[in-house]
DNA sequence: TCAAATAAGACTAATTTAGTCCAACATAAC
DNA sequence: GTTATGTTGGACTAAATTAGTCTTATTTGA
């Protein structure tokens, strides 16, 4: 998550230009092959395009202000929660601790407002 | 965590009455010992009190409103943090990124950030 | 054709964490 | 004073996660 905030700012100031993994990667001493992945998913996830071949590398799709921590964390990370039971809470997740688990709302609540507090920063936020 | 607030819910609707960890471990089915080590930990941090012997068993120490969660999640989970270089970064913790880490003030504004949501919250949110 | 890129899958090593097992120690009640 | 019922605490295991590595394939500009 780090490497991607890293990178994303990289992207954001770099402003529209063209950039390559090995590029960020010997700026920051981030080892190639693990930045790589993360410029994958980004890329999955549409945050930056690629372009294959010599004079390729990526490029924001987005612009700094549109790209949210929350949507980033679900994109790097996967799916994230307070708790496991609030990691797929909505698509629907199941409690392990089904009928046992006595603090489901409470614990909700606080999920929601973490949320909150992620989709109200951006990447504009870190450069 | 999870079975910390659980428990932590069900003393403080017992409302100062003594508690057993045998008790709690069948009324929410969790495993005995893991409980117990959770609730040692509490005492420990002077959330609860505890009574050896017969009749014996654990007791709030403090008023719900006064247990907030930032708190109890460093009581249980140890130092919590965003990121790792933020796990310590009260007591004087190092980044492994070191001078390659261009978003040191961001992420500690983020962490900030999310300390005062859990410091916001006590187990009074809960019962 | 070659060099410089992305794309992607398999693998390893280290760490973390839930949960178990076991052996004390404390105390009320009989 | 013995016993049943508690807490205390350390060592251990098993599973999952995760950072990082290795390797091979594919794309494309010069």
């Amino acid at each position: 998550m780090e490497y991607a905030l890293m990178a994303l700012k990289h992207f954001a100031a770099a402003d529209n230009g063209i950039v390559t993994a090995k590029e960020i990667s010997e700026r920051y001493k981030i080892p190639y092959e693990l930045l790589s992945k993360i410029l994958q998913k980004l890329k999955r996830d549409n945050v930056l395009t690629s372009i294959q071949g010599t004079k390729g590398g990526y490029q924001l799709n987005k612009k700094p202000e549109d790209i949210d921590i929350h949507f980033l964390m679900n994109a790097i990370d996967g799916d994230i929660g307070l708790t496991e039971c609030q990691c797929n809470h909505n698509t629907g997740g199941k409690c392990t601790l089904n009928d046992n688990c006595s603090i489901k709302e409470p614990v909700s609540q606080m999920q929601r407002e973490i949320e909150e507090l992620f989709k109200r920063k951006t990447i504009l936020d870190f450069v």
